[in-house]
DNA sequence: GCCGTTTTCGGCCCGACTGTTTTCAGTCG
């Protein structure tokens, strides 16, 4: 997967464009556009090079005849000419320097000829010798950012997990309105559009006394420096290694900012296009007529209403599609945390989970559903506990029991997480399987297979007729392990054809289906099950997370199987 | 270099913050 490098590479030719004629500016856009495009493309560019040419990589967004044809150059000979000679003339490792913040193209150009600086190993060097501070424009203050800046770097390898990001959000929130300095306070930004990694934290806030909002906000014990700091706007590094924008908005604007903050920025783009077609300007103060007088600007819904839109939800703002739909007022109304009824992958004790079933069954109570699945492992899954046939005979048992006990207070599913075998045949065999009021199948091991393989695999599955759910159907795990080779048009069509419901494995570290495959897998008709895949009682409220993932696939509550109340459900796995 | 309900040319976002500039350039989002 050459993804990100070609992203990379078109980055920093951009880079390089800039140092040598930054009136270029256009152009320089359209680079760093299409490294966007290119670097956050979940399909490999090579595979739609394969199957649909040249005109495929012209279809996607910032994408045009030039540089599909410096990609199509990058895939087939691993080269690319142009970037090759620029590379000749500025030897600089862009993508590394100016990812510290407050380095960019024009000052890592200055440091390579004054310093000769080409890397971070450089960059640190003359760091040490305290040389940046003698340079024209450069003082000690800069120094001491770059220093900072470069920390920062390599305390942050990566975007941070949503399910790490958006808890110290909504704290810094809460005590952004404990302290009384701020009448409201919202998240924007990508974790507000619940995007499963963000690289930092937006949050708006309306204040009557911002400057001492400012100094608040700054003070937070969250906060481990302060990297700006103006009258409406701070920037702070915060301890879990992630920065956030903290901004002051006026409250007449507060919609406007609201949504310019919200983004993303092709969702923004294509909204103000809008405007302009319909003779307004919209900018994060608000939407304005031609006279310039202002139409609407403190409610967001409003904005979007005069435009002639529905509402799209803020998990939908991609640029996906969701425009056209909100110009026909045909928006999707997505599922939300309250429809959801129970929760169909849980694990308890009895393999790799901390809690009794009873324990998870009371847990599950106190968040009003009306059941609960539990899915302990099968005895392929030998370090995490596994049961034999022998042990899930007990286990039912236990189950019949705690359902007894809690006496109709929720009904507990009888389940297992039935390990798809290398053949693609399951881990239980027939007798259990008939135990068990459904059957939640997953692939954890042989990882290492090819793409026909692995599909024919999962598909034999499916089509076995035993299996009712499929198990975080990619088995990925955010920046530890790629999603399993597989043909997934070959699956949803398997799928389709013999109603076996996809999982929305909503745990942070996983959230497989994601977004994308989720609509992949809607435009088949199938139906999902939203799950937490919970090792512990704390675990069910992470159910936010896949629904949030189930909302940026565009999914409404008839999308979803645990939006239905027990008997329903119940009645749909006898089925 | 891309793009098209202003369609094959002429647009393409700009405001906030910082440092060291005395009026602005660079960077960021």
């Amino acid at each position: 997967m050459e993804n990100k490098k070609i992203g990379e590479i078109f980055d920093e030719i951009a880079d390089i464009i800039e140092i040598e004629d930054s009136k270029r500016i256009f152009e320089i856009r359209a680079y760093r556009k299409a490294a966007l495009t290119v670097s956050e493309l979940q399909e490999d560019v090579a595979d739609i090079l394969r199957k649909k040419g040249i005109d495929g990589l012209m279809e996607l967004p910032g994408v045009g005849k030039g540089l599909a044809e410096k990609i199509k150059e990058y895939v087939e000979t691993g080269r690319m000419r142009k970037y090759e000679e620029l590379k000749r003339k500025y030897p600089i490792d862009f993508t590394g320097l100016t990812k510290v913040r407050g380095l960019g193209s024009k000052k890592a150009f200055r440091l390579y000829n004054e310093l000769g600086v080409r890397n971070m190993k450089d960059l640190k060097a003359v760091l040490k010798k305290k040389k940046i501070r003698g340079l024209e424009g450069f003082g000690e203050k800069s120094e001491e950012a770059l220093g900072k800046g470069v920390e920062s770097v390599e305390a942050a390898s990566s975007r941070m997990l949503l399910g790490t990001a958006l808890p110290e959000a909504e704290s810094i929130i809460r005590k952004l309105l404990e302290s009384r300095l701020v009448e409201r306070a919202e998240l924007a930004g990508s974790s507000r559009r619940m995007k499963e990694t963000v690289g930092d934290l937006d949050i708006l806030v309306i204040s009557e006394k911002p400057e001492k909002a400012m100094d608040f906000a700054t003070k937070i014990e969250e906060v481990e420096s302060v990297m700006l700091k103006g009258q409406t706007k701070s920037t702070v590094w915060l301890k879990i290694g992630l920065s956030c924008d903290i901004r002051v908005v006026p409250r007449e604007s507060f919609g406007a900012a609201m949504q310019y903050f919200i983004g993303n920025k092709d969702h923004n783009v294509k909204v103000r296009q809008i405007a302009i077609r319909e003779g307004y300007k919209l900018n994060e103060y608000g939407l304005f007529d031609k006279k310039g007088k202002i139409v609407e600007s403190e409610n967001e819904g409003e904005i979007y209403k005069i435009l002639g839109m529905g509402y799209p939800v803020p998990e939908m703002r991609e640029n996906r599609g969701e425009i056209e739909l909100a110009m026909q007022h045909k928006l999707p109304v997505p599922v939300s945390l309250k429809d959801i009824k129970g929760d169909l992958h849980v694990h308890s004790a009895n393999s790799d989970g901390a809690n009794t079933i009873e324990e998870m069954a009371e847990a599950a109570i106190a968040l009003g559903y009306g059941y609960i699945g539990i899915t302990d492992h099968s005895k392929s899954e030998y370090v995490a506990n596994g049961m034999d046939e022998t042990r899930f005979k007990k286990y039912v048992k236990e189950i019949d029991r705690v359902n007894d006990k809690l006496d109709g207070r929720i009904r507990i599913f009888k389940s297992a997480e039935t390990d798809i075998l290398r053949d693609g045949s399951l881990d239980f065999g027939k007798a259990a399987l008939k135990d068990m009021d459904y059957v939640l199948a997953s692939i954890h091991t042989s990882l290492n297979m090819d793409k026909d393989s692995m599909t024919k695999r999962m598909v034999k599955c499916i089509e076995s007729g035993d299996v009712d759910i499929i198990g975080h159907p990619t088995d990925r795990i955010i920046h530890q392990r790629d999603p399993i080779p597989l043909d997934l048009d070959r699956v949803f069509q398997a799928a389709k054809d013999n109603d076996v419901v996809m999982e929305i494995d909503g745990y942070p570290e996983r959230l497989d289906l994601n977004d994308e495959n989720i609509m992949k897998a809607r435009e088949y008709g199938l139906k999902f099950a939203i799950d937490t895949d919970s090792h512990r009682t704390q675990h069910l409220r992470l159910m936010r997370f896949g629904v949030g993932t189930a909302r940026r696939g565009w999914l409404t509550k008839d999308d979803v199987i645990n939006t239905s109340g027990v008997g329903k459900i119940a009645k749909m796995f006898r089925d």
